[in-house]
DNA sequence: TTGTCGGCCGATCGCCGACAA
DNA sequence: TTGTCGGCGATCGGCCGACAA
């Protein structure tokens, strides 16, 4: 899973460290994120954070549901529970590394919008905000009427998904057409959920989703939809 | 699940033992249904054969599938490879006890049929056998122009499936039209499986499905369709 | 600029009797 | 008796511009 897609999928709240940075793990801010409850009385000398270094990152996405997650592999710095050798005053810790994938981002292109009922309706298409088919979507020919073409987009798990962009309508505007409602339906996609379109360095076009925070209060985003992914 | 609905969708050729009736165990052939290769040379003392007393039968059904199976349990009669402990000839074992759900057949009715392409065709409902719709089915009014009811009917989960029964047609014929399709697409149905539908003792009309055989020469089936289910 | 709505057209679903095996 | 077919009417998917936020 390419780097740069899986940064626009995860949003600009989700910084990565580097390979070979130094992190604190916690175990108990781990514990709380698995799925049954991990008792901790049977271990006692569990200390609450652990400096390690960054081994390895995998980049993943979820088969079912595309969401995306990372496999961090860390190794300890220090003997166990040894905390005086390490320095905590080492700004490196933490601040060692940070990737948002967006290094070259001059080049990578991504736009984020939530889901509008109307997108979401399997009545019809999706209205493609004119920053994104402008920036992101390949160039359209304005000088047919209507102006449209057919556009083809990887997701996470480099299926590709083609859609007809058509730009019409009084006032005109970009709508996604044909293609879309199959998307929408395969995927499970709700009014809330969140779709990225991002052109990749090679000139391809790719398409990822977020999911809607589930939960009680679960994030707050800006009621226009308007995300850009991967800016800060 | 009503073993008299899991003997109509196992078929006439399937036959169970009674609980305490004794049987022999065939480890290697029980081996050859396993998923994986299971390898005996590590325990070479495994006898070809074990004989085995029937302490539990449960009858499942697949959920996804609807396929019908079952759990037996089994204790060994004699010390571990012992075999001069147990009488061979005594024709109490195998024989010991078969049920096959027939027991009071008298009252319970079922009946198998075969999808021809015209059933499994999302293209329409399902021509109802004259038997299966006189014996099987409730009692229709013929006094009514067409004749006409909704039937209801209960899968091997107990989930309830509701069909439009009607007798229509130049020269008539029993179908079932609405609520057919929909069965046919959830249960994803093909041309070549067969339905069986039952009456419980008390009154419940059940419906099972049996998938045709895959593989190569997979049993050899009626053409006419025609499967009386339960019956030898 | 773009979210929602009603109109409308075409495709599909599914009910029907005709006909024949 | 019942499997298959073509017809056809109802429903639904989905493309469209109008309109307003």
């Amino acid at each position: 899973l390419d780097p740069q897609l899986w940064h626009a999928c995860a949003g600009g709240m989700v910084q990565m460290p580097t390979i070979n940075s130094k992190v604190y793990y916690f175990p108990q801010g781990h514990a709380e994120h698995a799925c049954g409850h991990v008792n901790f009385r049977n271990c006692p000398k569990v200390p609450p954070l652990i400096p390690c270094k960054v081994v390895s990152i995998k980049y993943m996405a979820d088969l079912e549901s595309d969401e995306v997650y990372a496999k961090l592999k860390l190794v300890p710095l220090s003997g166990c529970g040894n905390d005086d050798a390490f320095d905590y005053e080492n700004d490196s810790v933490v601040a060692g590394g940070i990737s948002n994938g967006s290094d070259n981002q001059d080049k990578v292109l991504s736009f984020a919008k939530t889901l509008t009922q109307s997108d979401a309706n399997n009545g019809g298409g999706f209205s493609v905000p004119r920053y994104c088919a402008e920036t992101i979507f390949p160039r359209l020919d304005y000088a047919a009427d209507p102006p449209l073409q057919n556009i083809l987009a990887k997701d996470v798990h480099g299926e590709t998904w083609k859609f007809r962009h058509i730009y019409r309508g009084t006032p005109r505007r970009h709508l996604l057409t044909t293609g879309w409602s199959t998307f929408v339906n395969h995927k499970k996609l709700l009014a809330g959920d969140s779709i990225v379109f991002l052109r990749a360095e090679n000139g391809d076009l790719c398409v990822g989703i977020r999911r809607a925070k589930k939960g009680i209060g679960g994030g707050h985003e800006d009621p226009s939809g308007w995300n850009p992914a991967g800016e800060n």
